[in-house]
DNA sequence: CATTCATTTAAGTTATTACTTAAATGTTTT
DNA sequence: AAAACATTTAAGTAATAACTTAAATGAATG
């Protein structure tokens, strides 16, 4: 059940909001790195930065087509995350399914919820 | 459903692996910052900073009971990071379905995967 | 084979983060 | 009301993160 131990990387990795729209537009398939580039207003060599984290956190994988290099998504090392988050989804669920949300009033009365 | 509501990074505050933690513990209930410190090796001083952190997320929320705060999770807000991984999940599953895993040993022929 | 093109690495800067100890706040108990 | 307790805030520090520009590497092309 204790998640915290594996891999911490990849919570870190996905922490950049620059590193998840590389994976998003990954999804549409391999890129070499110039071309996920031109959608951010950063310089390559950051983006290549970026790339290498997510390839160290095992997110991405690159293959060298000539002088170009596409990466990959590696969307598999995305369960991790996945499988964390799942633990609260009967949580989440469960509150939401409670008709006339009872848990939710009194959450709402006896509870501060400051910023 | 809200997506208009301030959202400080939800992602950036799950990053931290002493927060993961924080959030795995109160899965089984509130509990008073003395007691959800007592599983780390850092200070409660420490403890509340996270808490702060976790708090503005939207990811816990407190309760004034006495002299006490207990800190309730709060699940709902981590289906944002649930739904983001959600949209990956289709192109693990996918690969891991083919019979003979053949996209996996391209993958593996083909590719560098340097770390 | 010298130049160009794609990417990475190096080196430096600035901002942020995760912690610390000490002081401040607020609550309960005596 | 003073002392004790629970927590937060303040202030400081050391490590890390996200970027920058410039130089280095490595492949393709003229």
């Amino acid at each position: 059940m204790n998640m915290t131990a594996i891999t911490p990387d990849i919570f870190q990795a996905v922490a950049d909001p620059n590193r998840r729209t590389l994976l998003d537009l990954l999804l549409d398939g391999p890129r070499p790195v110039q071309e996920l580039g031109a959608h951010f207003d950063i310089s390559l060599a950051a983006i290549s930065q970026h790339l290498k984290v997510l390839l160290e956190a095992g997110l991405v994988s690159r293959e060298a087509r000539g002088k170009y290099r596409y990466y990959h998504a590696e969307p598999a090392a995305l369960q991790q995350v996945h499988d964390w988050t799942e633990q609260y989804r009967e949580f989440w669920e469960d509150r939401l399914d409670r008709l006339g949300g009872y848990l939710d009033q009194q959450a709402n009365s006896d509870t501060e919820t400051e910023t």
